[in-house]
RNA sequence: GGCGGAGUAGCUCAGUUGGUUAGAGCAGCGGAAUCAUAAUCCGCGUGUCGGGGGUUCAAGUCCCUCCUCCGCUACCA
């Protein structure tokens, strides 16, 4: 039996500084929306990297008197680490350095040139060389000193290169169709209506190359031209899945499932990728989609403001699960999200100490306490025990819909709905009082409530895996026994199971003596 | 300018194809309980559903118009 395969990326990032909390926050999602998938029993490719060519990188290392590679060795360590330091279960982390990737590109270049879509032609118009950039006339100004400048202000000089294009002009057509026949290939549908009206307006070719750097891949035939930011980079996603060898052990996972991205690079994976891709005879990508921004205290972060959050420093402040947690309940993805320390604590403490943290502990107390540190025996069910149970299993069909389309808010808000009437059936039922009337009752009572928080421990795995592991452990789950395939009515904690002493999964956030600064 | 989206309780937002007294979470106020991480549970909102006009037996939910905000409008990884 082979099982469903499901291949998922997060973009390469561009290693020409320190990563930021965005960078964190694509990561997180990527992350939870893979190890969904792998406790849903799919085989899962979960791909992230760093993307290290271009001029600016060279630049950088020129400054800092090193050698470009040595720039990217030393700042990709750095997003890696950060991936790991978030709990990224990334299955390969690809760098466009590395050999098997210039193989890959200079490999679609070919079929792309092989279908004629790439001819040399001459690139020309007012360059900006901070921007590294060229402007239309028309969004340039000239200023009372007589220097043209671009609209963030930079001064532009008229250039002319060499360049190879790329005739996305022919692909105008077989990309409205693509978009209208599989809507699901943009999401949100905000981004799709946005890339649409955007290749209606009309493409024009596209400049795939450059003779101003060589720090980046050779263009098969021409050497003394690279390939540009956009075959570079976006070719990783092929690479990794083995490409141009589709006798590969990873070539199954391709097309991917979903290139999980940020709302700035949209057009370049929705509209120059698919087009690449259909030139070179490469099947499609199912879904992209974009995530939002987050912003400081409903800032942008920015450096001169001096809001940028290290996701190191808040990690180590607020915890990861936590951390993780926030980002995920708190912002609906796809949209724009805030946070502040406020929003953060008022989280952890309100959904993660105080709901799921304490129900465990009341309820497992409990049982260590009465009923000999062992699962309880349980009665017949009665009609509120069998609803929280019925909510436990039907959230996970729930969160399943809304992992489909990447609404991570959404499955998780389903889960702790979970939490929530959980806490109301624990009031309701009040086992310490059926302490002193019906111990077999209160038997029941605990029993269901233990059985409500090991489905909700599994469900949390992909969000919050460290305290889930750890809910789990409290309640002796084996730890074969923690897919999704186990959230079945007839499949539950099993009584007389030897339970350990309970421990709080999640401690309150209690203010320190100044602020977190930055946070 | 063009195209698109949004404006619902203090805050963040849900509100199917128009139909009973417009909802949730958080914050706030009051109460209960005491198993528990000073946690939990219950109760409490006279909200011009951005303004105005229209269609309809009936509109937050459709149409027109105005106001405000935001996104996209090609080479920023």
């Amino acid at each position: 039996m082979t099982r469903d395969s499901f291949y998922l990326t997060t973009p390469i990032f561009y290693p020409n500084g320190k990563p930021h909390i965005g960078h964190a926050y694509t990561v997180i999602a990527s992350d939870t929306l893979s190890r969904f998938q792998r406790l849903n029993g799919k085989e899962v490719f979960f791909l992230s990297g760093t993307d290290e060519h271009g001029l600016k990188m060279q630049q950088t290392a020129d400054k800092e008197g090193i050698t470009p590679k040595e720039l990217a060795d030393r700042n990709s360590a750095v997003f890696r680490d950060m991936i790991e330091m978030l709990g990224g279960s990334n299955d390969d982390f690809i760098r466009t350095t590395e050999e098997r990737h210039h193989k890959a590109c200079q490999e679609i270049w070919r079929r792309m040139a092989a279908n004629g879509d790439i001819y040399l032609s001459r690139y020309s118009g007012w360059y900006s060389v901070r921007q590294e950039a060229y402007f239309d006339e028309s969004e340039t100004t000239v200023g009372e000193d007589g220097v043209r400048r671009e609209p963030l202000g930079s001064p532009v000089e008229w250039n002319e290169e060499e360049s190879y294009f790329f005739r996305l002009s022919a692909y105008q057509d077989k990309l409205i169709e693509l978009y209208e026949k599989n809507p699901e290939f943009v999401g949100p549908s905000e981004r799709r209506n946005e890339v649409m009206s955007f290749v209606k307006s009309g493409l024009k070719d596209l400049s795939i190359s450059r003779t101003t750097f060589n720090w980046g891949v050779p263009v098969p035939g021409d050497e003394k031209h690279v390939m540009y930011v956009w075959v570079d980079a976006l070719t990783n996603y092929l690479t990794a899945a083995g490409f141009p060898d589709e006798n590969a052990e990873r070539w199954k996972f391709w097309p991917a499932n979903v290139h999980v991205i940020g709302k700035d690079i949209v057009r370049f994976h929705a509209v120059y990728w698919p087009a690449f891709l259909m030139s070179a005879g490469i099947e499609l990508p199912k879904r992209v989609f974009a995530h939002g921004f987050l912003f400081n205290r409903g800032e942008k972060m920015s450096k001169s403001v001096g809001n940028v959050v290290d996701p190191f420093q808040m990690v180590e402040h607020y915890g990861l699960d936590q951390v993780r947690y926030f980002f995920m309940r708190e912002v609906s993805f796809g949209q724009d999200g805030s946070y502040s320390h406020e929003s953060i604590v008022n989280r952890i403490n309100a959904d993660l100490a105080n709901d799921i943290g304490n129900l465990a502990q009341r309820s497992l107390s409990m049982i260590a306490k009465n009923c000999e540190a062992k699962v309880p025996a349980y009665g017949a069910f009665s009609d509120a025990d069998k609803a929280i149970l019925d909510q436990a299993e039907s959230a996970l069909a729930t969160a399943r819909e809304a992992m489909d389309r990447q609404a991570i808010n959404v499955a998780l808000g389903a889960i702790f709905d979970v939490v929530s009437e959980a806490n109301r059936y624990f009031a309701g039922q009040e086992p310490w009082a059926l302490r002193k009337t019906d111990a077999e009752r209160m038997g029941t009572v605990l029993f269901t409530t233990a059985e409500v928080l090991r489905r909700v421990g599994i469900m949390c795995q992909p969000f919050i895996p460290g305290a889930a592991a750890k809910l789990l452990d409290i309640l002796a789950v084996p730890a074969d026994k923690r897919t999704f395939a186990e959230i079945a009515g007839d499949r539950m904690l099993v009584p007389g199971t030897d339970l350990p002493a309970p421990q709080p999964i999640f401690p309150r956030y209690v203010e320190a003596e100044a602020p977190a600064a930055g946070a």
